[in-house]
DNA sequence: CGTTATTTGATATGGTCCATAACAATTATC
DNA sequence: GATAATTGTTATGGACCATATCAAATAACG
């Protein structure tokens, strides 16, 4: 084909079943037709989960704690005396960028390295103080504004069914 | 609490229900706890969405396509004779970044832009005769090797129930 | 008509996230 | 004790995302 560098005045074909879409009537812009890509789970899944990211991090807005530091201060919470590379591996954080990730925490009092003292090289990590009440405080924000939104969105049975499903992708895609 | 900057040989707490865990006795590592993480909703859309587009990048490998190009392309091929700005705004993607993608499916000769008799500012996007074969191509493969996939793994009513609750929070979240 | 405002594609630029190579200090291996 | 492996770190580059700005074209409006 090759296809002419110049449309011959809107008429690539009549599109589909007429209504002339673009010649003169333009209404408020005419949504475009999504298709098959409303069917990719790629596709639904990527845009779920900006939507959600998005959410949380208006719930969290007070806290100012991203996704992905709140995923690391539970876990700390949850695994106290494991290094970074133990906490960044299960979290999928490369090592080298999660020192400028623990630098923040850490410059924010929220979790602090400790040299340990079986082996050397290895910095422990373990919440502060604050690190925990914060921690605290964000669960509550988490349970309370978003996840149940999520409740009143889906149900509570369809969210365990949801949740059940992409772990399963997450496990074993 | 401040933390005192060296650990006391290996001891922050016995760890719940003793177990010794990482004093002498090491074996693969000893896995950690996820705990409440695998029931944030956001961590495992995360992981699931990460996992879907590997698998999608690899069954696209012969052809090349990065989920966000097959998007451009089914979208392209479904809206025939609509401008740069109306496809990238529907796709999430802003105008600017929106450019070098074309130059690159273009460069490809898989699409091309054709300035609008009608509003000569504007590019009307269309699949050139290679890009409908490549399109045609990548749906087989995506329905055959990637969408077959979650079929075998969620079975088609799960799927179905999947797609429509990730639609619900992209759109209703 | 002409002046101004808006739109479209494009460039430049900066931020964030992700990935690899390399390094010093420490530990493990032999 | 010499060599290999590990840990945290730095440096760096790529991919993706967001904003400001621009020239060309069009729209709006006096």
């Amino acid at each position: 084909m090759t296809v002419s560098k110049t449309a011959e005045k809107s008429s690539e074909k009549p599109a589909e079943t007429a209504k002339g879409r673009k010649d003169a009537s333009e209404g408020p812009g005419e949504a475009l037709q999504l298709g098959e890509l409303s069917e990719q789970l790629g596709y639904v899944l990527k845009r779920a989960q900006l939507k959600v990211f998005e959410n949380f991090l208006r719930c969290m807005a007070s806290l100012q704690l991203t996704p992905a530091q709140f995923s690391v201060l539970l876990l700390v919470e949850k695994n106290p005396g494991r290094n970074q590379t133990e906490i960044a591996s299960t979290l999928g954080i490369l090592r080298p960028n999660f020192v400028a990730m623990l630098d923040n925490l850490e410059s924010r009092d929220l979790c602090a390295r400790i040299r340990s003292t079986n082996d050397r090289r290895s910095h422990i990590l373990v919440l502060t103080d604050k690190g925990k009440a914060v921690l605290a405080r964000a669960k509550k924000l988490v349970a309370t504004k978003h996840e149940a939104r999520l409740n009143e969105l889906l149900g509570p049975s369809n969210r365990e069914a949801l949740l059940g499903m992409l772990s399963k992708i997450a496990n074993e895609f």
